[in-house]
DNA sequence: ATTATTTTAATAACGGTTCTCATTTAGCAA
DNA sequence: TTGCTAAATGAGAACCGTTATTAAAATAAT
């Protein structure tokens, strides 16, 4: 079962993830850390990303328009998509609303329902202001 | 404006979207509509599905799992991906629902929210009679 | 039929992500 | 400490879904 050994690089790309308000995505995620470890190799962020994620302590976010993007914040929470420039928001919302809707959407359907994430597309407040 | 012009092609494709209950990736588009079209080309449905897309006459799935899906069911309604087998299948929801959480959304909002897409998560039927 | 414009098929190119593998590092035991 | 083993890394090739290029074919209008 592979025990998981530490490493400084994945460190950082953990706490880059949890300290930044933004949603980078992996190449985002690589710059940053190469500021620390000028060698670090694309292809460990990829790793380090895909196994924070697989245990837990991050999450993949998918948009239409190309790459994932990566949250430290593993808490369930919304995301907003801004349209005009592609900036990735979080987006307050009372859980128990979506859990409501969650329930409700088991109710007529056939298989197990285990969770859902909603992505609210529009404009951004700063989109606005510039138009 | 470049003036719309009929091909078979189109007509093909957006007839198989519309009939069809699956989530088809572009490949299995392009596998099926190769039936009728032996000589067809991938670029070609890539660049009609988008077309489609683009007119409002198909929407395009992002999952967290590969290629994005297309569905010729244009109302808005919600989808469901099985984490076992990653079928995408339709989930029937009260529309109301979801419009009163877009709602909820947006009173805590900075931005201007047009639309929202849920996507569930679980194990579907046909997994759940299997284990 | 002629011409102009769109669409196509074929294929090369692209961008994001994963894989391979030799080298380095962490963790453990003597 | 030293040595051993398994895990992680860096470099780069490979992969896969998608987009771009281009000459030829299909469509629409004259």
């Amino acid at each position: 079962m592979a025990t998981l050994k530490y490493s400084r690089q994945r460190e950082s790309i953990k706490h880059f993830l949890m300290t930044t308000k933004e949603h980078p995505t992996a190449d985002e995620v690589y710059m940053h850390v190469k500021q620390d470890f000028p060698n670090i190799s694309l292809g460990t962020v990829y790793r380090n990303l895909n196994l924070l994620t697989d245990i837990g302590e991050a999450i993949k976010i998918s948009t239409p328009d190309g790459g994932d993007r990566f949250d430290g914040r593993i808490e369930p929470h919304n995301h907003f998509l801004c349209t005009k420039c592609g900036r990735l928001l979080d987006l307050e919302l009372d859980m128990n609303r979506i859990e409501e809707v969650t329930r409700l959407a088991a109710e007529n359907f056939d298989g197990k329902i285990e969770s859902s994430s909603t992505l609210f597309y529009g404009e951004c407040s700063d989109c606005i202001k510039k138009s």
